[in-house]
DNA sequence: CTGAAAGCGCTTACAG
DNA sequence: CTGAAAGCGCTTACAG
């Protein structure tokens, strides 16, 4: 390490009194070459630009907007930021939003503290409230219901259903039938659900999926779906996938497919199959849910639905503007994202 | 979806004198009750707390600051969200942060604009900036020097070596020195490098503690080292540690150890190998970087190197804080953070 | 271009 | 507990 340079000893500029002072301008003048408005000669504009570059001068964001300016900041509470799909929503979300020059504040959220961060958020006098993940659902709702009595914009992204939500969501039940579908398609006739019968949301919708697409298809859902979800508790989602792999795989009548929750608990039911000396896809087919990069690495690589981020964001940012534009309206905003299925190696033909 | 609910026609609060005449109370009591002031009646403090709830009003906090009260707010600035090790140590600061009553402002730093951000960080009087990641070192070394100019605290995570800047790092180095250790203790004695030959700082900081090792034991590091990084483009690291370990399983004389930059690159060729008929480890042993979650994914499990987050974000904290009691200092503050080997399967001992 | 003034929403003495 | 007042750092007419 060298030494730290001597920082220049700047003046003590706090203010555009002190900077207007400085530059040897008026208050109002530089104020007017800051707000980039007419009527200036262009020496003027470029002696104040020069002094803001040399001195580092920058206006007090606080003062600037108490005078009623738009903060032009969104609020974005996370579930948390250790969920890859949900972090790439975030980045994919701030990229747009920085492109229109909204800055955002990221808080994460923990249960019961979402009115914390939200007052938090309106006391910043934030544009909008954007909520990423899946919560408590009344918690949610009742946080929008405040939002919407402040008259500030909101929007949730993943979590549908929730009352009076402006939301974007992906189509999970449609994604299940892709799944479904193509699994039919291979001549799969008995399906093992690994989580699926959680009692999250997520979870539901996805097997709101399944069911139909099985009955469209005139197969009985009872006959020929089973899981041992209870079997094992739930704590790393890899671990479980692996350890109900490893119960199936120890049963002589044993479904040809196993359909997972998630891309960790489908690659630990990979490795719980193949450890039982199980080829996948020639003796169990084998498919995830998100299509995280995981998907690749697997051995083979996992059959996966993709939750399709950008368009995601996209109508996410788009939802913004249009509440940014009209903000009083009767009826929740909606807008749902069809998932795309990607088949990989994981699965093939039903072993006859 | 259900109706959205009529949300409650609120009388419109937007100040505390609209409040404290909503209350019934003079707007200096209103500011004592919220400021948490002594001398007040029990009976006051309750009217204004339920009428708070009520209402919904947050005081504006762009008029609360600027009577001068700390922000307490902190400016991260994330090389990008799309590295989990980065998102990881981001999640792990904001909690810490978090704890200690400070919002976080977080904005991804495209090169080329870290001025912009900073100033718009200054502009919002954060308490301190923070850099997580690694970035154009002169660029930000720049920062570094206008944010002390200003008085500004400031830390970088992750980027060791920038002039002047507080800084927290892992000894990649010493990580590099425990692979090495591990593998000339199984008996290694050649060397296959997977793109550790990149230019990149942190790459350079893995090389210095590979050559250590090996001198350190008296091996020859241009004897025994080879690399062909150069034969392939690194577009996505999967598919370049996969293409990297192709080339050398079609090699006779090959490394029977192989030290990747990170853990993609390593599950890469893992990949490789297997598929060109070699065995990990009986065949070759391969080590990762980072710990990642996908090291428990691989067959066979990955041995990598941990980033300690929980300790890092620890000292990252305690920099911060150190730098808000005593916020003038000749020397940076620097830490060190020591990683930790992780051994899985896909080490073995040299094949004779 | 300048300068004096009002006002944004808060806090903080200060006199009652 | 109340009320009038000053001040934080800005913007925005307004008269010169």
């Amino acid at each position: 390490m060298s030494k730290a340079p001597s920082p220049k000893p700047l003046p003590q500029i706090r203010s555009t009194a002190d900077f207007a002072r400085h530059v040897g301008l008026a208050r109002t003048t530089v104020s007017r070459v800051l707000n980039g408005q007419p009527g200036l000669k262009p020496k003027t504009i470029e002696r104040v630009q020069a002094a803001m570059e040399a001195t580092g001068f920058t206006p007090n964001a606080y003062a600037l907007h108490l005078k009623g300016k738009r903060t032009a900041t969104v609020g974005i509470c996370m579930e948390d930021l250790l969920t890859p799909p949900a972090v790439r929503k975030l980045a994919a979300l701030q990229r747009l939003l920085r492109e229109r020059n909204f800055a955002s504040l990221i808080e994460v959220l923990d249960p019961g503290h979402s009115r914390r961060v939200v007052r938090h958020f309106l006391s910043m006098r934030v544009d909008a409230v954007v909520f990423i993940g899946h919560f408590i659902e009344e918690e949610i709702a009742q946080r929008i219901a405040e939002l919407s009595a402040h008259g500030t914009p909101h929007l949730v992204i993943d979590h549908a259903g929730i009352t009076g939500a402006n939301t974007v969501s992906l189509d999970r039940a449609r994604g299940m039938v892709a799944v479904v579908e193509h699994l039919l398609a291979l001549g799969h006739s008995t399906f093992g659900l690994l989580a699926l019968t959680s009692l999250a949301r997520t979870a539901q919708e996805r097997m709101v999926g399944v069911r139909a697409a099985l009955s469209a298809h005139g197969v009985d859902f009872e006959a020929c779906t089973q899981t041992r979800d209870h079997l094992h508790v739930r704590s790393g989602d890899f671990d479980y996938g692996r350890a109900l792999a490893a119960t199936f795989a120890a049963e002589k009548k044993r479904p040809t497919a196993f359909l997972a929750l998630n891309d960790e608990i489908a690659v630990g039911a990979i490795h719980g199959f193949q450890a039982a000396g199980l080829r996948v896809p020639q003796d169990v087919s084998v498919t995830g849910f998100n299509n995280q990069d995981i998907c690749a690495m697997a051995t083979p690589g996992l059959t996966s639905v993709d939750q399709q981020i950008s368009p995601t964001a996209a109508a996410a940012a788009e939802l913004l503007l249009a509440q940014f534009n009209q903000p009083v309206r009767r009826k929740p905003l909606l807008r749902t994202i069809s998932p795309q299925l990607i088949v990989r190696g994981s699965t093939g033909p039903a072993r006859r």
